[in-house]
DNA sequence: CACTGCATTGTTAACGCTCACATGACAACG
DNA sequence: CGTTGTCATGTGAGCGTTAACAATGCAGTG
C-alpha cells in the first residue's frame, strides 16, 4: 500500500500527483472537482496515485482562487451552559453534513464591542457566514448593527431579533406550563425570571402573564434570577415569605432546583404544598427531589436548523425562510400537583 | 471617516491600498506584519489607507505562501456534558489569546475509525496542531495510533494516556474524598463508579480502592453507571439493599444527584444515615438536597493548559513538557457528616 | 474525404500574499 | 572623493489550486 506521504521530504501537492499518473495536473483537479469529462481509466489511475502518495488537497490554494471557505463561524458567549453546548453541538453535526467546517469565537462581554470583535475574528478567517448563540437583547441589538459583508444568523435568541435566525417558542412553552397549573387548580402561578435583558427571559414572562391576564387570575409580582441555581434558591427563600404561593413556574430548570432546594430545606411539601415547573428539561430535571415538571426545548434540534437557515443563506437559496420557530413541549413529572382543595 | 469596503465593487485587496498610500504593496505587507523597516510616516500613511478602505488581509493567501494557517482543531466526543464543555471554553480563550482559530470536529462515536476520521476532517484544513477531548479509553486508544503530520496533544484523558496530554489528577482527588469519609469514622466507603472505559472512571476508582486498602478498611464492591443522574438513582436503589452502607463516593456529581434522590425517596438522612461525596462541583452541586461535598476540578483551567502544550509543540518550544497535571480540590458542603457512634 | 461536434486532455493565467533579492538615498569613513 | 554600510523601499517570483481557453483525437455527416 502506500502512505508514502513525501516527496522529496515535503508534503506532495498536485503535481506530485499528476506525474506520478501520467497526467496534468489540471485532470487531477478535475478528478478532485467529480468533473465528467475524466475518462473511467483515467479517473482510476489519478486515484491511485493519490492515494499512493497520501495527498490532500491545499485547502488555502483552493480557498483563494475559489473564494470560498467551505468554513462556518459560530459566537457564543457562555458554551459552558446546558443550553449553548447543546445547540453548538447540533451546529456542528449540521455543517458537517453539509459540507462545512466550524470555527468558533467565544464573547467577552456582552457589549456591542465584543460581538463586533468576534465576528470580525472570524471574517479574518474568511467564514462563509457567522452564526450567533447569544440570547440577550443586548447581543442581538449589537448583532443588528454588525457590519459583515456575510450572512449573520441567530440561535436560540427569541423571537424578535431584527436578524434571522431559530428560536423556541418560549411564550408557548411559558403558556402551557401556566396553564397547566391554573387547570390543576391553582388560584395562580408565581413566576421566577431569568435576567430582564434575555431575550428568552422577556418571552417566558409575557407567555405567563397573557394566561393569568386572559384567566383572570391575579397577576403576582415577578421575582428575577440569574439563571443560576444559586439565584433560584434566593428566589425561593423570598417566596417561602408569602403563605399563599402554591404554584411556581421557574424559568428554567437550574433555578427551579435552587427554588427546590430552598422549599426542601423549609420543609415545605412538594408538590403537596407547592408545586414547581421549571423550562429546559436538562437531563437532570428527572432526578432532582422531586422530579421537575419542565417544558422541554430541544436545543440540538435548535443548532441545526439555525445552521440549515445560514446554509440557506449562505448558498443563496432564494425565497428561503429567515425565521424558524421550534414548538417546546411539557413534561409531567412529581413537582406538580393539584392544589389543595381543588378538584 | 473610511469603510468603503470595496474597490470597482470587488474586496480591496493588498494592491489597493498600496496605490492609495502611494507606496508599493511590500510596504504595505511590512506594515502589517510590524516589520521594523519602515518609517514612521510612511506606516501612518498605510494605516490610514487600510481604515479608508477597511482592508482585510486575505487569510488564504497569507496562509498559502507561510504554510501556517493559525488554526488549532479541537476533537470532542459530547460537547454537552459541563466538563467538556468548560474545557472547550477554555480551550478557545487561550487559543485566542496564543493568536490562534479554533476549529472543532466532533465525534460520531468513539471506535478508532472516527478518531481518524475526526483529524483527518482537521488536517484538510490545515490545522497546525489538534487538541483531543475524549476521554475514553477507546478514544485515547486510538489516538495512539493516529497518522498525523501535525502535533496531537489530549485534554482531561486521565494521566497514563500515550499521547501528551493535561489532565486533572483524578487519583489524588479520589483518595482525599474516601480519606476525608474515613476520618469521619465511617467503618469503609461504597463507590459508585463511571463507566469502565473512561480513564477518569478508572483513576478515581483506583485512588478511592488504594486508601481503603492502605487504612486497612474493607472494600466493597463497586456499583457501575454511565455517568447520569438516572444511572447514579439506580446505583442508589441497589446501594439501599445493603443496611450497612453509611458513606457513598460517586465519580461524578450526577450520579451523586441520583444517588441522593434514591435516598430521599426511601426516606435516608442525608447526612445523618448516609454521607454521600460526588466529584467535579458542578454549578448546580451547592443547590442539591442536600447540598453536595464533592472534588472540585477545574475544567477551565484544564482546557488553557493543554492549549498551552499544544501551542508549545506546534511553535517547536525544546524542552517543553508533555504532560500537566491539574490539582483538584475537595470542597465540603451539607451531604457529608461524621458516622453515627463515630468521634 | 473534408468538415463538424464532442469527449478528453493540456496550457496558461490568475487568486493575494510573503520571501529573497535588487535598488536608491544618504551618512560615515579612510 | 570613492567606498562601504545602513535604512527605506521596490521588483519579481512563487505558494498550490481552479478557471478559461486551446489543442488533440476520433466518430459521424453530407
Amino acid at each position: 500500500m502506500g502512505a508514502a506521504n513525501t516527496v522529496n521530504g515535503r508534503q506532495p501537492v498536485m503535481a506530485d500527483v499528476a506525474r506520478l499518473a501520467g497526467v496534468s495536473h489540471q485532470t487531477v483537479s478535475r478528478v478532485l472537482n467529480d468533473n465528467p469529462h475524466v475518462k473511467e481509466e483515467t479517473r482510476e489511475r489519478v486515484l491511485v496515485a493519490i492515494r499512493e502518495l497520501d495527498y490532500r488537497p491545499n485547502s488555502a490554494a483552493r480557498t483563494l482562487v475559489t473564494r470560498r471557505s467551505q468554513t462556518l463561524g459560530v459566537v457564543s458567549f457562555d458554551t459552558t451552559l446546558y443550553g449553548p453546548a447543546s445547540m453548538l453541538y447540533g451546529i456542528e453535526q449540521a455543517a458537517r453534513s453539509a459540507g462545512y467546517f466550524v470555527s468558533i469565537a467565544s464573547l467577552r462581554s456582552l457589549d456591542g464591542r465584543s460581538v463586533q470583535e468576534a465576528v470580525d475574528r472570524l471574517r479574518d478567517q474568511a467564514v462563509e457566514g457567522v452564526l450567533v448563540i447569544a440570547p440577550q437583547t443586548s447581543a442581538v441589538g449589537a448583532l443588528a448593527q454588525v457590519r459583515s459583508a456575510v450572512p449573520v444568523v441567530a440561535v436560540g435568541s427569541g423571537t424578535q431579533a431584527r436578524v434571522p435566525g431559530a428560536a423556541v417558542d418560549n411564550e408557548a412553552g411559558a403558556r402551557a406550563a401556566t396553564q397547566y397549573l391554573l387547570h390543576l387548580g391553582h388560584r395562580t402561578v408565581h413566576h421566577v425570571a431569568g435576567p430582564s435583558n434575555w431575550l428568552d427571559a422577556q418571552a417566558r414572562r409575557a407567555g405567563w402573564r397573557a394566561v393569568l391576564a386572559d384567566a383572570g387570575a391575579p397577576v403576582p409580582e415577578v421575582v428575577s434570577g440569574d439563571w443560576s441555581a444559586r439565584s433560584g434558591y434566593e428566589a425561593g427563600l423570598h417566596l417561602l415569605d408569602n403563605p399563599e404561593v402554591t404554584a411556581v413556574f421557574c424559568a428554567n430548570d437550574h433555578m427551579a432546583l435552587g427554588v427546590l432546594r430552598a422549599l426542601n430545606e423549609a420543609g415545605r411539601g412538594i408538590p403537596g404544598d407547592i408545586s414547581v415547573v421549571g423550562f429546559d428539561d436538562i437531563p437532570e430535571a428527572s432526578y432532582f427531589t422531586p422530579p421537575l415538571t419542565t417544558v422541554r426545548q430541544d436545543f440540538g434540534e435548535l443548532g441545526r436548523r439555525g445552521l440549515e437557515l445560514l446554509v440557506a443563506q449562505v448558498e443563496g437559496e432564494s425565497g428561503s425562510k429567515d425565521r424558524v420557530l421550534v414548538a417546546p413541549e411539557l413534561v409531567l413529572r412529581g413537582s406538580t400537583a393539584a392544589a389543595r382543595g381543588a378538584g
